[in-house]
DNA sequence: AAGTATCA
DNA sequence: CGTG
């Protein structure tokens, strides 16, 4: 059989993804979420009518460029109070949107795929970047568990940031496109990385927008 | 604390 | 365009 019809009969489409280790726990899987971008955008517009993206403010009074929202049992807030996660969509009052069962196990195996078993995300924070739109340097450092942390990116290609354990550690600028998926985790896990400022353009998926989905286990 | 602006 |  030639390679090329093992790869259109394989179900898994991280068998075709190539891999990039980022650093030791850091795993980049190129290209792994290409198959499943179309469904998983139309999902993230689906939640997004019962969650809306709304941009929130940083606890020093400024406002991120980042639109959020968030989906599963508890979701990422800030204000002028901190950093949380919440059980509730502040600004419904609702419960946050359950996380799709084929989101979670994208996650789960991408994971496994980077040596991470038993990963159980409770939540999944949904970022949209307009041109323009950038994430500063930081780390996770909110949730109470030390599980690994899966990024899923759509749309509009971005340039991560991927720095060391300390603010002031020297970064590497690694393009992320449509479909990659990074997992960092173990002595990784709390890694200082950001997004550079979104370049204009459109993409065929998403138009003039880039999502980025992490998944986390919070408590 | 995941903000922006500005300069060397 | 990068760092501090």
């Amino acid at each position: 059989m030639t390679r090329q019809r093992e790869l259109a009969l394989d179900p898994q489409p991280s068998m075709a993804t190539r891999r990039e280790w980022l650093d030791d726990g850091a795993l980049l899987l190129r290209g792994h979420a290409g198959a499943v971008a179309v469904d998983m955008v139309t999902e993230i517009k689906r939640i997004a009518r019962l969650s809306p993206f709304r941009r929130m403010a940083t606890p020093g009074g400024g406002m991120m460029s980042v639109a959020m929202t968030c989906c599963g049992a508890r979701g990422w807030c800030s204000d002028g109070q901190g950093y949380r996660y919440v059980a509730a969509d502040p600004q419904t009052g609702q419960p946050w949107p359950p996380m799709p069962a084929t989101w979670r196990q994208l996650a789960i195996h991408a994971a496994r795929a980077a040596g991470y078993d038993g990963f159980e995300p409770d939540s999944c924070l949904i970022n949209g970047y307009r041109p323009g739109a950038r994430m500063g340097l930081h780390q996770d450092r909110d949730e109470r568990s030390d599980a690994p942390v899966v990024s899923v990116s759509f749309g509009l290609p971005a340039i991560f940031q991927w720095g060391g354990l300390r603010r002031t550690d020297p970064l590497r600028r690694i393009p992320l496109l449509h479909g990659d998926v990074v997992v960092w985790g173990g002595v990784s896990r709390y890694v200082f990385h950001g997004i550079a400022p979104i370049r204009a353009g459109t993409h065929a998926v998403t138009g003039p927008c880039r999502y980025n989905l992490t998944f986390r286990r919070t408590l």
